[in-house]
DNA sequence: TTGTGTTTTATTGCCTCC
DNA sequence: GGAGGCAATAAAACACAA
């Protein structure tokens, strides 16, 4: 009788150990489960049997990831927009639009969330490939007016077609990257943050808050484009104390605006931090289709040469935010966390890295380009080199699928012919992004091996959660027009150090608590 | 080494839609 | 009624400080 129940139990031990309660997924799983989502938060049931058997996963298992995931993304946005929400409310008319957009980012339906669109059908409609329907281009159009309007201080990311954008920057990575000042105040401080937020998130702001800032951004930019040269980089902050304007400020620029459209001519302010510069000209240029499309590219896929574009006072100034520029892109190749270390990485002149992460576990792959991809990927502990590389083929095999199919649409759409940027095939996109990422990614490590260990406590793979937000809250903002504005939070990777560097003391007395992070944005 | 907190995974129940 | 999704919950796995 005993014998038998021990035996039972024996079995049952077995059995436990067999089928355990709970088995982490494999980092390579995690990968591709990331690059998934990123593309297709909503997989459809084909979608998720392939990824499963992909993954040797099952379908159950595969959907109750992506169930899960999205509630993860809608905690963490509630949980931005909760350390934010002083912050929405003292905004004005500017940030009642953005306080329209929803904040769920998981797409449910039965609460009425989502007043423009249902994340299902964003993704069945293949908002991806800009199917907009009439009102869905009428309100893109009208964001479109928004981000030319304001692409004297827009950035290379002011494609007006965020989903687009999403499509090219698969982490929007690059936005941070090429918003340079974003990151600095224009004396080369660093800008104060909400300490709150970064705090608590963990990862850089996004979707809504991204969002927000940017609609913030329109107003300040629209000041600074309007004031032209007047306007002081260091001085008073935009949106918090504004310095009078000069006489005659608007009269210039009306006639420049008359001339030149929107543009307002103001070529490398003395002071203007790279921004400026870098925005303008990406977005004066805008509209020389060629140059557009050679800059559009350059700017996305290159990660911009800002070394030529700002010049070296530019990089004299702000080394570290060269790195970072040329950092763009960091690809999803970059959805895992604690591979960042900076103790050992080094990035040649020719881009050829070798890097060696000096953390825990992480060998870093030591080549760009797709291999580097795959070593990033496969920067896991050694017991799972092999089966990330094979993961990460299936990665490719997947994602090649997907957006292949995406791409079809986009090639069909005369609308991305205006955005030539937009309309380069995705794969040539991980290409460069992979070209680009391990350079950005070292960069990043190297700047921010302080704080590996602030980022692993929240386990953020710094692109994925980001991009997701930013995507869910694109999608259903109908292509949010000031999703092209470049203003973004500060990258939690960013702002960390910073917040460890900067003691409340420090900080300019005129920030509040919660305008710290809301100037952060508002200022570049 | 241990306790504690966080994250991740799995399960269940309920709701909505077809 | 079934399928799919969300929310709540439990528990394992993990990270980290003492």
């Amino acid at each position: 009788m005993e014998e038998t129940t021990e035996m039972q139990s024996e079995e049952n031990k077995l059995s436990m150990e067999k089928n355990k309660k709970r088995r982490l997924k494999t980092p390579a799983q995690l990968t591709a489960l990331e690059s998934f989502y990123n593309d297709h938060k909503y997989p459809t049931e084909e979608m998720k049997s392939e990824l499963a058997e992909e993954l040797e996963l099952t379908e159950k298992q595969i959907s109750g990831w992506f169930c899960h995931r999205r509630l993860k993304d809608k905690k963490l946005l509630n949980d931005e927009v909760g350390a934010n929400g002083r912050q929405d409310r003292s905004s004005g008319v500017i940030q009642d639009r953005g306080s329209g957009l929803v904040q769920d980012s998981c797409g449910s339906t039965k609460h009425g969330d989502y007043r423009y669109l249902d994340p299902k059908e964003v993704e069945s409609h293949g908002l991806y490939n800009h199917e907009f329907s009439a009102a869905d281009m009428t309100y893109a159009h009208r964001n479109h007016h928004y981000a030319e309007n304001d692409s004297a201080t827009d950035n290379t990311s002011s494609e007006s077609c965020s989903s687009l954008q999403d499509r090219l920057l698969p982490q929007g990575q690059d936005q941070y990257d090429m918003e340079p000042s974003s990151h600095l105040m224009p004396n080369g401080s660093l800008p104060p943050l909400n300490p709150k937020g970064a705090n608590n998130m963990g990862y850089k702001p996004s979707g809504y808050l991204k969002v927000k800032g940017e609609i913030e951004h329109v107003s300040i930019s629209a000041v600074k484009k309007q004031l032209g040269n007047h306007f002081q980089e260091d001085g008073p902050l935009l949106s918090v104390e504004f310095d009078t304007i000069p006489p005659g400020a608007f009269e210039g620029q009306i006639a420049d605006l008359a001339n030149e459209g929107y543009y307002a001519a103001n070529p490398a302010l003395p002071n203007s931090p790279e921004v400026s510069a870098g925005k303008k000209q990406s977005s004066s240029s805008r509209y020389d289709s060629y140059f557009t499309k050679l800059r559009s590219q350059d700017s996305h896929m290159v990660g911009g040469d800002f070394g030529s574009l700002h010049g070296p006072d530019f990089q004299d100034k702000k080394p570290h935010k060269q790195i970072n520029q040329r950092a763009s892109f960091h690809s999803f190749t970059n959805h895992l966390p604690h591979n960042n270390s900076s103790l050992d990485l080094y990035v040649d002149s020719t881009g050829e890295a070798s890097a060696y992460n000096g953390g825990k576990n992480r060998r870093m792959g030591t080549k760009h380009g797709f291999e580097g991809m795959r070593s990033d990927s496969a920067s896991y502990p050694s017991d799972h080199y092999e089966e990330n590389a094979v993961a990460v083929k299936q990665i490719d095999s997947l994602l090649d699928l997907y957006n292949n199919i995406n791409l079809k649409n986009v090639q069909k759409n005369e609308y991305v012919k205006s955005k030539p940027s937009n309309s380069i095939h995705k794969s040539q996109i991980y290409l460069n992004a992979e070209e680009k990422g391990l350079t950005k990614r070292m960069a990043n490590e190297e700047k921010f091996n302080d704080e590996r260990k602030l980022r692993k406590q929240y386990h953020v793979p710094d692109g994925i959660r980001v991009l997701s937000n930013e995507k869910m809250v694109a999608k259903r903002a109908k292509v949010d027009p000031f999703e092209s504005y470049d203003v973004k939070q500060t990258p939690l990777s960013d702002l960390e150090p910073r917040k460890v560097q900067r003691s409340a003391a420090e900080m300019p007395s005129r920030f509040s608590e919660d305008e710290t992070a809301e100037t952060s944005s508002s200022v570049d």
